[in-house]
DNA sequence: TCCATATTTCGATTATCATAGAAATATGGA
DNA sequence: TCCATATTTCTATGATAATCGAAATATGGA
């Protein structure tokens, strides 16, 4: 990921109505979440909502489909990924931040 | 890390011109810089520079300590840390963006 | 003390972002 | 076709952010 793109996801997710929304696309997983119903679960009116989402996709953070009257939401997971390695990798180089991984991986146990 | 600390480190990180300080201050080191050496290295003029250093430092993601007449700046890795845990524990939550962390831990395979 | 240098604050300007009601558009079903 | 519902665009308004020159404030050394 380039210095542009880590801008621009860091931009969307640095709002709280928004980084509400990724969290709830996250939450959702795959199967995603219609407008609508983000609107319900984050209180957020509709055209505020709207662009919002905009926002969030225009930054690749967010897909939308249509499926009929519905337009639903789904979080782009591989650009979360990559702006985490661009932060790893720009903002932590050969420093502490590392640790951030150590908790995560052992697999021993199952996360449902 | 709560929310409002999250969307404060992230505001702070989403402007092109305070990444490329952040960034600096991680290539430096426990050692940091001084901020006459941080303008010189980002070309970004005096005022604007220290508007942006106490964004940064708001944030926690910089600390200043006085040296003489200089005013070094330094990262705040932990702060650092402590954004990656929250971007990869509340935004790919059982997702797939754990494969951030994937290279580092597995002592299995080599994934490249 | 006085000066040179380092950094910050002030102040004014411009640009961008956030908010949300109301109107427009799209879609499926009756 | 006509309606109800889902979502987006339009539009206006207020709020916040970014920029940077000039002046103010340290600080150490001569």
């Amino acid at each position: 990921m380039e210095t542009n793109a880590a801008v621009l996801a860091l931009s969307a997710l640095a709002q709280t109505s928004r980084l509400a929304v990724f969290r709830a696309l996250v939450q959702a997983g795959p199967a995603g979440l219609a407008a609508g119903r983000i609107a319900e679960v984050t209180g957020i009116p509709p055209s505020s909502l709207s662009f919002h989402l905009k926002e969030l996709t225009h930054a690749v953070l967010a897909h939308a489909r249509q499926d009929g009257r519905f337009v639903i939401y789904t979080a782009q997971f591989d650009t979360m990924d990559a702006l985490l390695g661009f932060l790893t990798e720009n903002c932590c180089g050969g420093n502490p931040c590392a640790s951030v991984c150590a908790p995560v991986c052992p697999p021993s146990k199952e996360p449902t």
